[in-house]
Formats: structure tokens, sequence, C-alpha cells
DNA sequence: AAGTTCTTATTAC
DNA sequence: CTAACGGTAATAAGAACTT
């Protein structure tokens, strides 16, 4: 299919206003959703805060603690996984009624493709009059939400998943945004480089040094460019910058890892507490994978020390593996090398196994 | 010299 | 005082190693 429609849904400060749902009291005041502050000396960071919170500068990914100085008097609350997991289910089948070309991105997250629903069914509309149908589909969507769930969320339209997203992500909080193919230029110009999904702050801060700092600058740079100081990614930023994206909604990826890490209250070398520690994330590790069909490809083992200094080591199989003694084994062994070798206080442990199947 | 494995960096939600 | 920074997963690049 040559002319598409993605639409791009994304919910509004998803756990924060989940929470604001569950307890009215908490509406108007500053709701931080995220690690335990604890006074000040929490190590966690912010998982969503709302609207309020954010005009006292706190916002995702913040450390807790520094949210906890910009506003020690908003509501802080821990991350309920389990309601937020229902919430999403709630939703995402309603999104999905909407076309059978469903991607889920995260909890809060969804793409569709409309192409099927929307520009096929009149072969005499034009491409541009389905862009109104896709309008008219959003609007729908983001009212039964509301109805159903009590929740805002925000859409974004365009022919492809980079620009629905990008759309999205300008028009939030509860807004609709339809970029049609004559307008991406004109939305994207303006925008900074930092807007397209996969320039992240070290990427913005070399085109910075370059004296490009909007994407009206970067889409003038040439793709050969671009890929001689990025690599491959260079080629695909080359083509977000003028907002081509031939990505298809849907492609489940099968999973290739499953891991788990754990950041110590302090920092510490105590094997009474590491290794301990050690133990039960291997053993949650091996639930994990007992969960599917899953044989081990490779063990790697991380350890973040202090001063946030991040090594790993790993050993990879020829014939995949699938017993728990082996895994505790090679964990280990990998685990010891480490210590070993680096002699400062460890502040994160973690454990990622490859897998197959 | 080529192919594989290991290590680190970056990104996203 | 000047940083503070989780957990899970994917991917890319280059180093380090086998063969």
């Amino acid at each position: 299919m040559k002319n598409r429609i993605i639409l791009h849904i994304d919910m509004d400060y998803f756990f924060a206003q989940i929470e604001e749902r569950e307890n009215p009291q908490f509406k108007g005041k500053p709701v931080v959703v995220g690690a335990d502050p604890k006074e000040g000396k929490g190590r966690g960071v912010v998982s969503t805060a709302n609207y309020i919170a954010r005009k006292y500068g706190i916002h995702s990914a913040m450390p807790i603690s520094k949210a906890y100085q910009l506003c020690p008097k908003a509501v802080f609350l821990p991350v309920n996984h389990e309601l937020y997991q229902k919430v999403s289910e709630n939703i995402m089948n309603i999104v999905k009624k909407y076309s059978p070309r469903f991607e889920l991105v995260s909890l809060d997250e969804a793409y569709l493709d409309l192409s099927e629903t929307v520009v096929k069914p009149l072969l005499w509309q034009s491409y541009y009059d389905s862009y109104k149908k896709g309008e008219v589909l959003a609007k729908k969507l983001k009212k039964e939400i509301f109805k159903k769930e009590k929740l805002t969320s925000t859409v974004g339209i365009g022919p492809n998943k980079l620009i629905a997203k990008m759309a999205s992500v300008e028009a939030k909080p509860d807004g609709l945004l339809v970029i049609k193919p004559n307008q991406i230029q004109k939305f994207l110009n303006p925008l900074d480089v930092e807007k397209i999904p996969g320039v992240g702050p070290k990427t913005a801060e070399v085109l910075r040094k370059l004296g490009v700092n909007k994407i009206k600058e970067l889409s003038k740079i040439k793709k050969s460019k671009l890929k001689e100081i990025f690599g491959k990614v260079g080629k695909d930023i080359a083509d977000k910058a003028r907002g081509i994206d031939k990505s298809e909604v849907c492609p489940k990826t099968e999973v290739k890892s499953v891991g788990k890490e754990h950041t110590f209250d302090k920092d510490t070398r105590d094997p009474e507490i590491i290794f301990p520690t050690f133990e039960k994330i291997i053993k949650e590790v091996w639930q994990e994978l007992q969960r599917g069909d899953f044989s081990i490809q490779g063990v790697s083992v991380i350890c973040r020390f202090q001063g946030f200094e991040t090594k790993s080591k790993q050993k990879s199989f020829e014939k995949a593996k699938s017993n728990l003694e082996f895994l505790e084994k090679t964990a280990k062994k990998l685990l010891l090398e480490l210590l070993l070798k680096n002699q400062n206080l460890v502040r994160l442990i973690g454990l990622r196994v490859k897998v197959e199947e």
C-alpha cells in the first residue's frame, strides 16, 4: 500500500492520570508517580508527573531526589503496575476495534494502520478525503476512551508512524493533530532535532556543534554526510528529517533477551548483600524464562559501580542450554570476575540472558 | 583476513 | 556544596578474540 494513514495514540500523563482518577482528592495537586523519594534521599527516578507537577520543573526520568527538591509537598506515589496494566488492557481493547492493524508500543501507546479502514471503502474519494475520515475516527476513539475510562488521550495522524507519533507529541495533552503529506515539511521544520525519535541528547549535542538545531537545518544536510558522522543511524536520521518512514504497523518482535537488575539503597561491597541479591535476580530471571519456551544462548552480568561506571561481562554458547544450575554457575562466575577486576563500591548488579525461540 | 564474540554507548518507554 | 540518575530491552560500532 503506497498511501497509508497511520494513527498514533498516547495516553496523557498515564500513570499519574490514573492515580488522579482513583483518588479524586489529588485533583489540583502536583502528583508524581515513581520511586520513593525518602525525604530527598531516594535513588530512583520519576516515572510520570501530572501537569501541575510539571510546572515545578518535574518530568519523567528525573532523579526522584531532584523532584523532591523542586516540590517536596507534591503527592509522591509508588508505581502501581498491576493497576496500570489492567487499565491499559481496557483501553487497548477499545483502540483495537478501530483497525485490525494494531501495534502496542507500551502500556499507554499504540499505533493503528487505518489505510484499509479509511482509504479503501469508498473508491471514489481522494486520499485527502481519507484524512477527514481518519480525524472523525480519532475523535470517536478519544471520546469512547474518555467515556469508558475517564482518561484523556492524544492522537496524531499522518502518512507514516514517524509523523503520527511526532504529531501526537506536539498535540498533547487531550489533543488531536492531523498532518497530511503536503504539510509534513511545515510541521517538521521548526521543531528541535531532538523531537525526532532516535535523536537523543548525545546525537543532538553533536548536531548542535555543527550549528544544527532545527529539523529544517538537519534536512539540508546530505544523507551521505550524516551517514559519515553517525553511521547506520545517520541514514535513518536523514530520512526522518524529511518525514520519511517506511516502517510497518504491527510486526510484533520476538523476545531476544530477558533480564533483571537491582540498584542497592547504598553503594556496597558487602557480600552478605550482593550475593543474596544476585541469587534472587537469577531466580527471577529463570522464572521469567520458564514462562516461554526459551533456550539460553548467552549470559551477561552487569555491574554499575560508585560514580556510575558500568561494566559488563558476557559469555555465549554454541549450543543453547536450558537448566538453572548452568545459569547459576555461569552468572556467578561472571559476577566474580567483574568484582575482582573492579574494587569500587557497587551500585547496581544485573543479569541478562540472551534467548532463542 | 574473515568471522565470531565481547564490551560499551545510545535510545526509548 | 553541585550533583542528583530505575528497570527493561533493542541495536550499533568497534575492540578483541578465534580460526
